[in-house]
DNA sequence: GGTAATTAGTGTAAAAAATGCACTAACTAA
DNA sequence: TTAGTTAGTGCATTTTTTACACTAATTACC
């Protein structure tokens, strides 16, 4: 192996955040439109270079605030990807970062080298720069494994939802669909939801009861070790035995 | 932001891996004793720089085989790891990389930059190189969380074993005890197992039955979306209600 | 004002899975 | 022959999952 260490300190490393949004029915990513070479003009995810004298965590923070003006985001590590030849400009690994945010919250604001800033449907989506179309999808698997670990759909709505909104972002995200009686069942006996009192307005059918996220019980149940599994099979699940064939 | 990007290709990456093996009925880790600066003559993950020219997973095949001569040993990327001050040289991110091997499968030839290569019992480790107390954490685990997920029992154990080294190896990883004969129905019901038509020998009390891991069985499963759920649950599960208090 | 359209909301029975638990079987060593 | 040790097995109870169809509340339209 080489002894020369300073051949090996010529990389760099950038951050891609994959910021999950919930919309008019759909699963939502927000993008940037890249105001710099590489990939100028390209929607991508808001990335960029990870300074030397900051952590990596702090970086994605920093670069997401920059590029789209979001501040506050739990931000959560998903996979770091290192093929050579992945950026035009040298050697560089990046790692993802994940989260998911209620869209009505947070104003998007592009700057720096971000033309835009945008949330786009998550199906039917174009090409991506760089090797984003791959790191997307590593996020839609890591949050398709959440949703049935932890109940994560309360990060992605607004305060007060109804539980027909929540099963629709569940199937949305899932990508096929639930019993209707069933999944609320799981979900109230979880005792996670607060009755707002309040009924949804406007609509021309029977208005639907208001519900929050009781986020105070749901740190205690986490601290607990509560396993929040959601385990509704959609599908009818093929047993051991008529696997055996 | 920089429109400089030399500033940025100034890091280096490196990679750590963290293979496990079971063995006297306790679980080991694989750890180098290192031969170079920094951290010298302390006990470490096998680890080192990734070279410019190659991909993130190829180098941490390489490297793997430079300091332990392991080869062929599939691995599998947990985390990075970039706090600004974890290598004295400079900024270096690091990527973990985990594994499971049969212990007896292999022959472990230190070389490179490794003075030693030896499993360690991994309960009662002393202090670590680097962060690799952190790694090794991460990766225990991403280790607990996958023997729930996939019969990965089989990874660790001799090409023929018995039901009760199956379910000390289980009982090893979770750190909790298992119930005998739901856990034989469990596994058994997956029809993962094939009877070897042996027994133990050299034992002085009932020889066991030894079984074999049906691995083309278990593709299959895979394959058609088989879900491998161990679920046993040691100790009392409390209930929502029992929580609510 | 009545009715059609639309979505909200609810319960139960059957099947499957998880749990808790204690004795007999087979072998060796002394 | 016996004591010691680990292997191996079944069942009854509880809990969880699943499949499934009707009534309730509101608006829009005629």
């Amino acid at each position: 192996m080489a002894t020369n260490f300073d051949n090996y300190f010529k990389s760099a490393f950038t951050v891609d955040n994959v910021i999950f949004g919930f919309d008019e029915g759909d699963l939502k990513v927000l993008l940037i439109k890249r105001g710099e070479e590489p990939h100028i003009g390209e929607w991508a995810l808001p990335g960029y270079f990870v300074k030397t004298e900051e952590d990596l965590d702090a970086a994605a923070k920093r670069v997401l605030s920059e590029l789209t003006g979001l501040t506050n985001v739990y931000l959560e590590q998903v996979h770091a990807f290192g093929s050579v030849n992945r950026h035009a400009f040298g050697r560089v690994i990046t790692v993802s970062y994940f989260s998911l945010i209620k869209i009505d919250n947070y104003i998007i604001q592009p700057s720096s080298i971000a033309l835009q800033a945008q949330w786009h449907t998550v199906n039917g989506l174009q090409h991506l720069a760089f090797d984003h179309d791959t790191i997307l999808e590593s996020c839609l698997q890591r949050l398709k494994w959440l949703v049935k670990t932890r109940p994560v759909g309360f990060e992605l709505l607004p305060p007060k939802f109804t539980l027909t909104e929540l099963q629709h972002l569940y199937e949305a995200i899932l990508r096929s669909p639930l019993d209707k009686r069933n999944f609320r069942k799981k979900i109230l006996s979880m005792n996670l939801l607060v009755d707002c009192d309040e009924t949804q307005e406007g609509v021309a059918h029977r208005p639907a009861k208001l519900y929050k996220f009781d986020r105070k019980r749901y740190n205690k149940l986490v601290e607990q070790g509560f396993n929040f599994e959601l385990k509704e099979t959609p599908i009818k699940k093929k047993t051991t035995a008529e696997l055996s064939s």
